[in-house]
DNA sequence: AGCACGCCGACT
DNA sequence: GTCGGCGTGCTC
């Protein structure tokens, strides 16, 4: 076989020969698969990645099974290469098939996700290496003797002139002259060193470990592993990878959000000697191909990656865990297909059938339903490792204490929060101070006309950003120059910031606390695991006193030193329309809360809120998380919510308003009337207008018991809207205020 | 998703 | 008189 043609044996029995209709399914958002004439150069099975011609271009599909016949037979054209990669196996062909038909996309969207990286497709050239050949009538000069000595195994030049201690040149001139000869070299061996023994776990983890282990290779079950922050849940979940690498399977690794991982990449490393694959959008081209090919083939062991990494072709697959899966991130909202990853995950663990661990100190009130059917497995790390207390919770009532203004202008620490942090610094103490909202303020307005700036293109106000002096959009990306004047009326310094952003924070702690040396942590601040873990060092080192950050900063991270958190408002979230919402607010809370004294200092975190007699935050501060889980989960009851009903958002976009309100209407009015089914809207979504697009949604509800996706196509498949308009269908939304 | 075909404005 | 804008529609 010549070097670079390595061909994959086609599994699969069901062969289709030349000459026979074949369905090809596409890469594209097109309805189904199209029917090709299977080519005469070889036989196809289902699974396989072939090149096929559409229209003028030729593009790389999968082999779906047998042709459907509803195109005539001479309309069809011929299948071409198939390309070197391994086939798609049933497992994912029935992934593809589950989420188009779940989510309500045409499965060459889903087919698009799995065929990520369309260079992948090709095979990577083959690695060439020199061996020495002894050609009659060379000249033999000392350099090329050494040479020759040092190539009696292939290796590539570089290597073969840095071993023989010449150049570069020599080499290629001796490879000139007949000495070398170019062979391809074996393809190297993956690096990936026997995991080394695994730490000493407490007598809970040790037997959370073996629950988990014990799992692998016995086929699909979900786990929930839930502990609070500094449990080991990770190192639990370790043991469970040790377990599936023993056993020579492929581990998948769900994070929310790839550019947190820096600490956890260090962990694992530390763990099993060698960094895992890593999988996310923000990859380069070259690392996309190696990585997915690295997965197909079976020589990345562990992948550790975004949502999107759900959908790579793994050889040998052994076992799914979904981190921190209450993480709202695991939501695709936009995008061609609209899914929830650890739902997701959830399938294709079925679908592949291995176990499948979902890990969380605060499970999502869904994943709750699935244990409390017994439908999940769950295991509970109760201890924390190392016996470091838990932090105290108080409440500060921002009715009581309302920060005002202070000499530097408007502020938004109440007094007792400034005390709190006055005496954490006295004690050599570091603070994190926690503010949902990028930015220095949310809103800017005219003092003169009252007129708010917001974004052209969305319902929403422009966010100043005091750092490069820009207003912008944090939902469509538009950015202009802060104006000198009132766009509206032409006012001189008349525009003034509204509300506080992490900046503005920060310029309030620099007022307060001169000598404290701070940082600000957002995502627009910290793009990259380098720039996190770059902090979090800093922070480790005691070369910070005081960090103000947004949610990058809610995660389970060691800092022994810290031992003050400040919510600044923590009623974010709280009483808008959106069903989640003060879920959230409880989850985000307690992953700050676990942030502060995990060492052997105990920890205090304030919440400043409005609403202190609201049950959530009398929860929080008593430290009661039954008494607010059991109050969230029967309002969902009573309301025929998820996790104990069915949600679908119908989205009607249109370039006016009226276009959308005529369509959504026409929509409401040819909903489905039937007991057990309720539809609701068409209403406003939060986001009315986006990037230039004005939007109205519709809600369909129904049982658990029921399946909504039937209703929804019976009901919009008659329905064309007009040109410009488009429907898109959110199953199970996640905000629909 | 591309890449066509198809009808209305500013240029060699 | 053409070059070219991107609006709809098709691709087995």
């Amino acid at each position: 076989m010549a070097p670079g043609e390595t061909t994959f044996p086609a599994p699969d029995p069901a062969m289709l020969a030349p000459g026979s209709r074949v369905a090809v399914l596409l890469p594209l958002p097109l309805a189904g698969a199209y029917d090709y004439v299977v080519g005469p150069d070889q036989p196809l099975a289902p699974g396989q990645v072939v090149e096929v011609p559409l229209g003028r271009r030729r593009l790389a599909g999968v082999v779906w099974g047998p042709g459907a016949g509803a195109v005539e037979a001479g309309r069809l054209k011929p299948t071409g290469a198939v390309r070197p990669v391994p086939p798609l196996t049933r497992a994912m062909r029935a992934l593809v098939d589950w989420v188009a038909a779940y989510t309500l996309s045409p499965p060459g969207a889903v087919l698009k996700m799995v065929l990520a990286e369309p260079a992948a497709l090709t095979a990577p050239p083959p690695r060439l290496g020199l061996k020495a050949a002894h050609p009659e009538g060379l000249r033999l000069t000392e350099a090329r003797q050494k040479i020759l000595a040092a190539a009696t195994l292939p290796l590539p030049a570089a290597e073969l002139a840095r071993r023989a201690g010449t150049t570069p040149a020599a080499v290629q001139r001796l490879k000139a002259a007949g000495g070398l000869i170019e062979v391809p070299l074996p393809e190297a061996l993956p690096d990936w060193p026997a995991p080394p023994p695994g730490p000493t776990l407490s007598p809970d983890q040790a037997a959370a470990a073996q629950t988990l282990g014990a799992a692998i290779g016995q086929g699909f079950a979900v786990t929930l592993l839930e502990g609070v922050t500094g449990s080991g849940k990770t190192e639990v979940y370790f043991e469970a990878i040790a377990r599936a690498l023993e056993a020579d399977r492929q581990v998948l690794v769900l994070v929310p959000e790839i550019a947190l991982t820096a600490p956890w990449l260090a962990r694992f490393e530390a763990r099993f000697g060698a960094p895992p694959a890593v999988w996310h959008s923000g990859l380069g081209k070259a690392a996309r191909k190696r990585t997915w090919r690295a997965v197909a083939e079976g020589t990345a062991a562990v992948v550790v990656g975004a949502r999107s990494a759900l959908f790579l072709p793994f050889a040998r697959p052994g076992l799914i865990i979904v981190d921190e899966e209450h993480e709202a991130a695991f939501k695709q909202e936009d995008g061609g297909v609209i899914y929830q990853a650890r739902d997701m995950a959830v399938v294709r663990g079925r679908m592949e059938a291995v176990p499948v661990i979902l890990a969380s100190a605060t499970p999502s009130l869904e994943t709750r339903a699935n244990v409390a059917a017994g439908r999940y497995g769950r295991v509970h790390l109760p201890e924390r490792h190392g016996g470091a207390r838990l932090p105290t919770v108080a409440l500060v009532d921002l009715k009581r204490h309302p920060p005002g203004n202070a000499d530097f202008g408007r502020a938004w620490l109440a007094a007792p929060l400034v005390q709190a942090i006055t005496e954490t610094l006295a004690e050599d103490g570091q603070v994190m101070l926690f503010l949902n909202r990028r930015g220095y303020a949310p809103l800017t307005l005219c003092r003169a006309c009252g007129h708010r700036l917001a974004c052209p293109t969305c319902t929403a106000w422009l966010v100043e950003h005091r750092r490069g002096g820009r207003l912008m959009c944090h939902h469509c990306g538009h950015q202009a120059p802060r104006p000198e004047t009132c766009p509206a009326c032409g006012a001189v310094d008349s525009l003034i910031a509204c509300g506080p952003g992490v900046e503005r924070l920060a310029e309030e702690v620099a007022h307060r606390f001169p000598e404290a040396r701070q940082a600000v942590a957002a995502s627009d601040t910290l793009g990259s695991p380098e720039a996190v873990a770059r902090l979090l060092d800093d922070l480790a080192e005691r070369r910070l006193d005081v960090v103000i950050g947004t949610q990058v900063l809610a995660k389970g991270h060691h800092i022994p030193g810290l031992t003050l958190v400040g919510v600044v408002d923590g009623d974010l979230g709280l009483g808008g329309a959106d069903l989640r919402a003060g879920e959230r607010t409880w989850q985000m809370l307690h992953q700050v809360a676990g942030r502060a004294g995990r060492a052997e200092r105990p920890g205090r975190v304030l919440i400043q809120t409005h609403l202190p007699d609201h049950p959530l935050m009398q929860a929080l501060a008593a430290g009661d998380d039954a008494a607010f889980l059991e109050l969230e989960n029967e309002s969902r009851r009573l309301t025929g919510m998820p996790p104990y009903g069915r949600l679908a958002a119908i989205i009607v976009s249109a370039p006016s308003a009226q276009a959308a309100e005529e369509t959504a209407m026409t929509l409401a009015a040819h909903a489905p009337r039937q007991p057990g089914i309720e539809v609701l809207g068409p209403a406003e979504p939060a986001l009315a207008l986006l990037r230039g697009r004005h939007r109205r949604r519709l809600l369909i509800k129904c049982r658990r018991d029921q399946r909504l996706q039937p209703l929804i196509t019976a009901w919009l498949a008659p329905l064309t809207p007009p040109p410009g308009v488009r429907v898109t269908v959110d199953v199970d939304p996640y905000s629909f205020a």
